[in-house]
DNA sequence: ATATACCATAAGTTATTCCTTATGGTAACA
DNA sequence: TGTTACCATAAGGAATAACTTATGGTATAT
């Protein structure tokens, strides 16, 4: 059984109507093109959908079992046509996300806006490493990944859309705490506390201090940003994070931010995607979002401002 | 938009395999016969559906809508064909029934045999008067009647399946009741509680007496064949009335049949349809059914046989 | 760098779809 | 009995749908 659409279509007005005439004309068609969709469908069916006695037409019951049919299909048609609108109009739709764990806190702020504009929108959110975010990309599991600088040949497509200022945080008492400003040889005296190697702000770090001709001691390493802060909140150390993670920590004093020479180290948060990859709509628009946004809705954050922000 | 069963049939594949060309050799067609189905359909909804990064094929969320839509229109229309398939193979089907109030007894009888070779088939019966059948025949509002002999020009097609002996019925202390034979003389003489004008019984009834040069005596008249018998049993008259609507008062002994001279009268049930109508399956074959078999099964009903019978 | 797997595109052909006009037949109705 | 309303059928033509083969491009893998 091979149907058309058409068949369908037209059998429906047929159907309504229980008149070939009255449902051509609805149709713009003459009448014998109705008879003859009308005719093939009853092919296909090989069963008559349709009986005339005297003037008037009749559905059979097989005719009635067609009308239940073309109606539901048809108005599933409608029903998808509607739903391919929404989300090309993003009244609905899905986006995808990932985030570096060191991006979470902010990210889910800015997101938590963008969910306001865009009320319909469900947003999943997959907060994990790198290896992993790498690894949702490949799979084309998520949109947009949102990371510190990705690593190169992967195919990737990402461009900065927010600085990320590296700030050195001591415990409150520390003896360096409250100093107007630290020599960054007296910091690089200090001991670390840091990230595990292929961390990109232990690289970023090391590649610092190197710059500079001084070593960088790693007095301890932890695969997890939130242990770095404790570890410094305890003592353990200086550490080098991220201003972004830290506004629970401020507002609370139990971390300082040092004064250090040459720091904050600015790098950037990346927006990233795989290359070649066509994004829905709601992505591309809040991708356009985070670039155009980022920096202002920043401001609005509980963070401290250094001068050349 | 403007879909095409192909095009989904199509796509479903693609969906299915993310691989145009296993799909192709699936459908048995050239793997760019596939590309351009697809690529049809993107246009139709104008959205990408499928997104090809590196080698792998993805669906855009779109492209899953489609999917759905496009499983859940194939499944409908594998539901539909089964449901005619049933219908044709009467294992599935409904029977649109309408019989005259005299006929009501025995045609419940016959379709309670006919049901249980057709389980799944649905009946429905309108029992009710003549004016009533011809009119949902005249609309077209059942598929059979069964009725005692149509009147001419209404557009029916009528077949006898049944003989309709009319019986003379009495009380059963009645002084003709316990007659070997009553003469056709003596029973005219009595007064009798008959159908009104009109009536099949009623007119069969007068002609008989008529034929024979005799008066018809009408002590009463009742427009239902329940009350004639009530009356005839409360000793209001004599009555004459299908032998088919006896079976009970003959069993609980609330009425005799008369031996009378010329009697029982042969009429027959009749199986009306409207001309031109085109039967259903299930009412073609219930139609052969009381045909073939009404006879037969009416030996196994608890009523008296005469000879000629 | 080359081979491989896979999809896109182009060009051309065939078959089918879909519609039109013209005409015929039938039931209802006056 | 003629008229009207309505559907069926026939014939013909325009559009297009649906494939095919051939070829090109691109990402992956070796």
């Amino acid at each position: 059984m091979n149907l058309t659409f058409r068949q369908l279509k037209v059998f429906e007005a047929v159907a309504r109507h229980l008149n070939f005439t009255n449902a051509a004309k609805e149709l713009h068609l003459s009448q014998p093109a109705v008879s003859m969709q009308i005719k093939q469908l009853e092919e296909q069916t090989n069963t008559p959908l349709i009986e005339k006695l005297g003037k008037k037409l009749y559905l059979t019951e097989v005719g009635l079992e067609m009308q239940d049919y073309a109606r539901s299909t048809m108005q599933q048609l409608v029903d998808l046509e509607e739903t391919i609108a929404q989300m090309k109009s993003m009244k609905r739709g899905h986006l995808k996300l990932a985030v570096a764990s060191t991006a979470n806190h902010f990210v889910i702020r800015l997101l938590a806006r963008f969910a306001k504009i865009y009320p319909k929108i469900s947003i999943s959110l997959d907060v994990t490493n790198r290896i992993s975010l790498l690894d949702l990309l490949e799979k084309n599991e998520c949109d947009l990944v949102i990371m510190g600088r990705p690593p190169e040949g992967h195919n990737l497509q990402s461009a900065p859309f927010l600085e990320n200022p590296l700030v050195v945080v001591s415990h409150p008492h520390h003896y360096l705490a409250d100093r107007e400003q630290v020599s960054l040889k007296e910091i690089a005296s200090e001991g670390f506390v840091v990230r595990e190697q292929g961390s990109g702000t232990r690289s970023a770090a090391e590649r610092f201090f190197t710059e500079h001709d001084l070593e960088f001691k790693a007095k301890m390493d932890m695969s997890n940003n939130r242990a770095i802060k404790h570890a410094a909140e305890e003592g353990l150390g200086l550490a080098i994070v991220s201003l972004h993670t830290l506004e629970l920590e401020l507002k609370a004093k139990t971390l300082k931010i040092v004064n250090a020479e040459g720091f904050p180290i600015y790098r950037h948060w990346y927006v990233v995607q795989r290359e070649g990859k066509r994004l829905s709509p709601i992505a591309m628009v809040f991708n356009d979002y985070i670039m155009q946004e980022a920096d202002k809705l920043m401001l609005d954050f509980d963070l401290p401002l250094f001068k050349n922000l």
